[in-house]
DNA sequence: AATGAATGAGCATTCATTCAT
DNA sequence: TATGAATGAATGCTCATTCAT
């Protein structure tokens, strides 16, 4: 008897809901989230219809632990980056610059994100609640920072500067997951925060 | 039976299209568009089932004619509107007043446009190479424009411009349709108007 | 138009509900409810399979339909011919009668009344309380007529009785249903009254 | 590895195979046949769901050993009980007192055979080919020997009075079954037998 | 044109059974 | 023997669409 625990088991689980995972954001991607059957899923995985429902409950609840479980990364991994990072101007452009990475480097994930999840109001208005909330939170502080040493111009809202700023950044993602040219997503930070950082500079 | 069509009929079709166009946009709000029943939409347009289908080939037809019915009209009340504003600034400001008054006056047709519309790629790229490619053309001339006089920086690609300014419109849309808060949109659009011109403004 | 309804509203409605209740004592007999499919309803019927749903909103009301019916339709009848029976043997006679005459005379609703609405406890419960219930009571109370009139033994409960006469008709009948051998189930009533009667009856 | 097969193992065997028949009555009572699932047997029994099959070979399998070994054991210890009983009066009342005996000290059998095991025409008539016709034969060939002494009537077909008096019984037990009353059954052999007893005795 | 009853393809989910370990 | 993860056939029900009236 092994030492560490046999190999099927945590290991083999973790492994077939990531296949699922995956393959739920590929055919979600490919064909839109209602027009997705568990089958193309099941398939796309390498594993048998039922096999898919002893891992999630329903085909609603992939939808979600594919947002969750992104948005989770995403958000960690982002205030991991931003301690090291010094000044709101600076961190505004890492979390420009994190965004496009993350989804530019993924795209049927970034489709998943784009078009997907804006399909329902009932998610959009979780998905509201839950991370996006927490997304915009950092961005809004970071901009308070700036109004309070100075940088920024503190005759605006940072709240509506901060939905400005996502709504910039969301539709390039947008434009980029829709568009038929290939180009990279990373090299747009540079072009939104120009403006936005011309819009919300002092003087 | 008259022999010549009767004056009210061709009225009449027109009107019962404009019911179920007009009963599609709450069905579709209220419950999204893959949960809507072809049979909701026939119930609150107050006709029978069979009916729809002599005015719209598919339940599909429908959404899609919501869309374009609705960009035609905002797109020629647009520039109807712009030709009597001199001066780039002055004319932003209208496509911002004007994108906030027309989806702030009717949240259900809000809903479907944040939405509703977002939930299959397949549409949103029909969409992106139909109106909207119009809309943001618009807008990017208007840009194009401000820069050949000098108001705007030259240094800043027109395209990215438009698509920041569309996507900050957007988002406080998206914003206050998701909001359990009541609120006028139309003010929304100094906000966003401080910050962008801000950005895009020579100096 | 015509002055009487439309021949196919009432009178169609009516009619397509009674072949699929028809077709579901077929099936039912047949296969047993829970192996029968909504399917094997339909084509008996000879209806698409959703028409079944314009009728009865599931399976297992169908079950509940075929009971409620021909349960009310029975107990009716018995009570009308009752009315004109005198005194509690021939009540008890003619009871025996009609309850042999009926499940005879219709081998597939016997085999559904005998089998299949024994295959669950909660239906029983339910079966129970409603109209089994009140045939049980009717036999109790014409037994009770007898105690009174001085014809049948005092030195039993009536309830007991009653249950002893309806188990001894409803094993007949679970036998006749069971049997390979076709014989005539009324011509059993004499049997059973005989050694019934025997029992409840004042010496 | 012990040579010879363990002496716990062929009790092993039969404790496991124990174990999942006294959970399948237990399950099979609760919810139904069709509504049990054979995991939930296996929950029951402490096993997992693959052990199962290597006892039985499938789900029905189970159902019907339940049925057989009650059945067999219920004759044997009848037959068992009879030889010491002398004459028809007397064992009728005691095939009378085991039968509801038997049902009343253990209510999940009683379920399983008033209710779940007349579920499926199949399964009766299986089981009226094998230790049902065998029990009845029992009680028919008793009243034989009442009618031979002289101490019942013999213008009464044996085969229908046992029938009656099979009928009888059982209503009774599935009435216990049924009821929301807590009461004991064998009390009520007394209150059956008083009236058969009156309607196939002699004078 | 209008109706609404009828159609039947489509699909998420369940669960008895198998089998590699 | 025992396990329990994996399988995949099976099915009740929905709903967009059609069509006889």
């Amino acid at each position: 008897m092994p030492v560490r625990s046999s190999p099927t088991s945590k290991r083999a689980v973790t492994d077939k809901r990531e296949a699922i995972l995956r393959a739920g954001i590929k055919v979600f991607a490919d064909k839109g989230y209602f027009n997705s059957k568990v089958a193309d899923i099941a398939r796309e995985a390498g594993i048998a219809d039922g096999t898919v429902y002893l891992y999630f409950k329903s085909k609603d609840e992939i939808l979600h632990s594919i947002f969750d479980r992104a948005m989770e990364e995403f958000i960690a991994e982002g205030r991991n980056e931003l301690v090291s990072v010094e000044g709101p101007v600076a961190k505004l452009t890492r979390i420009a610059e994190l965004h496009f990475e993350k989804l530019g480097s993924d795209r049927d994930m970034a489709i998943v994100f784009q078009v997907e999840l804006r399909g329902s109001t009932k998610f959009m208005q979780e998905f509201s609640a839950a991370g996006f909330a927490e997304y915009l939170d950092v961005i809004k502080q970071t901009i308070e920072e700036g109004q309070i040493s100075g940088v920024f111009r503190k005759d605006i809202k940072p709240i509506t500067a901060a939905k400005i700023l996502y709504g910039a950044l969301d539709e390039m993602v947008t434009n980029w997951v829709l568009s038929d040219r290939v180009y990279p997503l990373p090299p747009m930070a540079n072009e939104v925060l120009k403006i936005f950082l011309g819009g919300v500079s002092s003087n």
